[in-house]
DNA sequence: TTCAAACAGGACCAAATCGGTCCTGAATCG
DNA sequence: CGATTCAGGACCGATTTGGTCCTGTTTGAA
């Protein structure tokens, strides 16, 4: 129940992007080093983006990636699930399968109804969102508004 | 970004228990092989339910497990992080990191506020509620109904 | 035209987690 | 005592995670 690393820095990598301005071309090395994430890892992260086609990348001299899209434009749920695939929270949710119990299972619609929360929260933040609820430095970080305010109870 | 097998089969498991009625000893054999679940792995399982309180387990002959409270007392979140730890979408939330974003990092809020929505939908839905919704045999098994109803919207 | 910069893609790898199995031991009942 | 049932730990193979590295290919500039 965790989202990967990958996937964490593929949005904090974007972000960078994000902050960079529209369609500034930053190399790999830059945001790397900035955001403090393992450079070949990164490297591959970003494939993935620009497979998916939130990015666009340029080789050569002066290369490096760019937003394909307006930071508003890009959730945070397109940004992980181009990275770590289709987020599913048990197997019958995924894909047609042979599980024992699924005719009549009362826990499908659980997990469905948690699923599609955790997607909710995703998709309705994007990269220009979270760059708004950017802290200066201390402070908790716990106060993000997302497009659609919800109430978020806040001691868990 | 799944729910193990262990914890599908605790819940699966407890269900059967919540079903035979209350305070009913069944053992491990009987919801193995009702519940299609690997004998050993389960009883693993219902070990950590009992150290958690949520089961009482009686040995000798004619022993078993019993659940040790209400089925509408008992949550899937109980069930859930019982046996698989508390649900965490990121090691920032789960335990004072070295996270080298940690000041300030936007994503921390974004994930804590999946991580609430999900929390919440488990530990509303309690044992009895599961029990309401167990469809006949057909019928897509996507109706749901906790105690507080969510809009929860169809399509994903 | 050549060369160095920059990404693309695949092979590879160690470590952790998952999904179990198995064996020994202790409690309990008859 | 002895069969039964759970407790707990050791162990195990497969998969996933979190990377690294090496060989391209593309591109711009000298
Ligand atoms: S047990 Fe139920 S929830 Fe789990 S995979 Fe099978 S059908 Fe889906
Ligand atoms: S990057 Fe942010 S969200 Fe991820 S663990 Fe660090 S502080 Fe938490």
């Amino acid at each position: 129940m965790q989202v990967t690393r990958a996937g964490e820095y593929g949005v904090l990598g974007l972000l960078h992007l994000a902050r960079r301005g529209a369609g500034q071309v930053v190399m790999i090395d830059e945001v790397s080093r900035e955001e403090r994430i393992p450079k070949s890892f990164l490297a591959k992260i970003f494939q993935s983006l620009a497979r998916a086609g939130l990015v666009r990348s340029n080789r050569g001299i002066g290369g490096g990636f760019a937003l394909a899209k307006e930071p508003a434009e890009i959730t945070t749920l397109d940004v992980i699930e181009a990275i770590e695939g289709p987020i599913a929270f048990q197997r019958c949710l995924e894909a047609p399968t042979e599980c024992p119990h699924t005719g009549g299972c009362p826990l499908c619609g659980l997990f469905e109804q948690a699923q599609t929360q955790v997607r909710d929260v995703f998709s309705r933040t994007t990269l220009a969102d979270l760059m708004k609820s950017r802290v200066p430095a201390a402070a908790p970080a716990t106060s993000l508004k997302p497009r659609a305010p919800t109430p978020a109870r806040a001691a868990v």
